[in-house]
DNA sequence: AAAAATTATGTTATAATATAACATTATATT
DNA sequence: AATATAATGTTATATTATAACATAATTTTT
């Protein structure tokens, strides 16, 4: 039985749970005060669930804002090789499944013979609705 | 005049010469510490002259471990394109300049219409020195 | 050169993120 | 049932980063 099949405990639905309620992204302090109610009451509770989380691939942590947000993609069994899309203005974050990106980026090599075991990638722009926003907003 | 060519200040240039000094990444308060006896006391001072020298891509944040490197790419211009290998085993960190993965991730279209302005990759695996000393490790 | 605007600095306090350490309880394995 | 393993609860603390405000240096404009 793989990681992925074992059933997740109390603290660890209930965070998931949460984190997938969410389309943005969440932050620890954040899942912790909405989590409160169903007697989650310190941060290595949320820290315990959020590692397990991550280990099975259920969520990923998005490097450059410090938060957690839950995996779209449906037998992401490479908790560990992930790419992401990310909108400075808005922070939205879309996880990206391009297995043409996936199969390069898993075959690179560098030159010291590094054995690589995973990447993280984040792609940063402005989303599409934001660019709408940002076009009406604009004074004449 | 561009931002590259702007001379740096002093609190600027005492942090990038510690920086540029180390081999491994530096965090931002062993940053502080190292830098006290050169009357710098205080962390907004360290993240300010971090925050410039980022910008101007003098040095680049290592996301995924909340530290700070010199960048070894000469004429990067181009400090929100960076690609590092990184060892989980001594932490070492290797900027990686490869020329045709940069036109791969720069040519990057999402299925979204985002407009990308830059990327982060960061290569997670365990470096030839510490394979090596691995294997000298196992017990019989 | 004087005035104004911009950039950098210094300082104190505090916010935000994350883990150490240890006691207890629940679950799985032998 | 005994043992081992995994999860939880709790308190305290470590680590990373920024807010806010005063001052000084530098650059630009007049
Ligand atoms: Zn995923
Ligand atoms: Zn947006
Ligand atoms: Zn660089
Ligand atoms: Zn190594």
């Amino acid at each position: 039985m793989d990681k992925k099949s074992k059933s997740l405990s109390k603290n660890q639905k209930i965070i998931l749970d949460f984190i997938q309620k969410n389309k943005k992204p969440v932050k620890a302090y954040s899942i912790l005060s909405n989590v409160q109610k169903k007697g989650i009451n310190a941060p290595p509770q949320v820290y315990r669930a959020l590692d397990r989380l991550i280990e099975i691939g259920k969520i990923h942590r998005v490097e450059s804002q410090n938060s957690f947000v839950a995996c779209k993609i449906s037998n992401c069994d490479t908790p560990h090789e992930t790419v992401f899309s990310i909108c400075n203005s808005c922070e939205i974050v879309s996880e990206i499944n391009d297995p043409k990106l996936f199969k390069h980026l898993k075959a690179f090599k560098d030159n010291d013979g590094t054995k690589f075991d995973g990447y993280n990638l984040e792609f940063f722009g402005t989303c599409k609705s934001c660019i709408n926003k940002q076009i009406e907003n604009i004074q004449y």
